[in-house]
DNA sequence: GAAATCCTTCACAAATTTCTCACAATTATT
DNA sequence: AATAATTGTGAGAAATTTGTGAAGGATTTC
């Protein structure tokens, strides 16, 4: 599984540095933003995983910026604040804010939260209603029932596109052929397993240099990976 | 912009409350049915702008309650579902429902997704309003039920038309001959699902070349795509 | 009530996909 | 280095799905 990325937002320096460090720490690559226009600017130019955003600040505040950019995007937010009241959790999350945690906090409790929140947002996203995964250049349409390469369809059958779907969705997921004719092909099918690995073969093909992203896990089976 | 209406499903009296109660304070309206029977008429009578359907129901169960009312209307509906095996089912469903929510869920998502599906919705029927769908040089218009292709009008009959307006207005999607039955013949219809491969036929007949905008989808069924 | 139109079903041909198998290539184990 | 286990691949048979013409039933129109 690639990094994920968090964008702190805060107008202390040494606050942003300092969580900036500690998620460094635990595996989260870091982008920072001293003020609203800075964290707009990130949000709109990079993609960013989750967001840490501090109340207070000067010009811009936390609540204001987090409606601006739940008009940009979908992209969970965590409310930072020294006020712990309940108020303010109800209007943040009002707002689009996903969870909050009070100053000072722990270390351990902030990658805590923002895990569990990245969690339940990749989670969500990636059975999103408009159904559409992203991996680069390839976009998987699951209405449509059609994978796009660099702006190309690439025609699939029925049960390659079902196969590529299944593993696009439980990206860096590892199965075995037996559990991938139990999940695609249905509970009751009895067919040879290796039916699993001429429609990889096809896959590969097909896809060309993006049939990369099926990756052959030895002894095991096969899983999806950017 | 006017309140939008939200219509809570939900045999759990606390949960309706509770859900109520945010979407009041995030700027909807809400009204709220115990069971089936209650929903339905509220979706005859009054407008509803999105509903909020529990599957887990007793009489009826949601999937059951979403096709009886997508009879009666295109009203989004998301639904609500505690994680686990009926998970499974929504994902694999594709009657209708436009989004769903697993339990728990936090208020910020909900409202959020709420706006984002009432948000595509609004934004559909406001190209439905003046009813007028154009791809290229072909012409539908729902209203007055013509379409006009290269200036000139191609006659169609009843289930062709309302055939070619479904598809053309969920323009990229993929559709089962079941699901097309469901939806434009209604959800109690029971007939032969090559009944649809038939109509589909004789619109390519009739559109000449602008037959191309309907696409066969191998192993699933058809889709309208420009 | 007759005629015309529309809808549905059916059967068969055509097209396409799916599966299996055998052997080659690769990777791990002894 | 030899052997065993696992995966890649090509070809073709088997199975599935779709296109289509024809025909009968249903519905609407006159």
């Amino acid at each position: 599984m690639n990094k994920k990325r968090v964008l702190i937002v805060d107008d202390e320096e040494d606050m942003r540095f300092l969580v900036c460090m500690y998620l460094e720490n635990s595996g989260f690559e870091c982008l920072q933003a001293e003020n609203g226009e800075e964290a707009l600017e990130l949000v709109k130019q990079t993609k960013v995983d989750l967001i840490l955003l501090d109340i207070m600040m000067p010009n811009i505040d936390g609540f204001a910026l987090c409606e601006r950019i739940r008009a940009l995007s979908d992209v969970p937010i965590i409310f930072l604040t020294a006020r712990g009241d309940e108020w303010d959790k109800v209007k943040g999350l009002k707002l689009g804010g996903d969870d909050y945690v009070v100053k000072p906090f722990s270390p351990g409790e902030l990658v805590a939260r923002i895990e569990a929140v990245i969690r339940r947002s990749t989670y969500h996203n990636e059975h999103k209603a408009d159904g559409l995964l992203s991996f680069g250049a390839m976009q998987i349409d699951e209405k449509g029932r059609k994978v796009v390469v660099e702006g190309k369809e690439v025609v699939l059958t029925l049960k390659e596109f079902d196969l590529l779907l299944f593993l696009a969705q439980h990206r860096g997921q590892a199965f075995s052929r037996e559990d991938l004719l139990m999940r695609i092909w249905g509970y009751d099918y009895t067919g040879n397993a290796r039916t699993v690995d001429t429609h990889i073969k096809t896959l590969r093909l097909k896809l060309k240099e993006y049939g990369r992203f099926i990756k052959t896990v030895w002894g095991i089976g096969y899983k999806f990976e950017v």
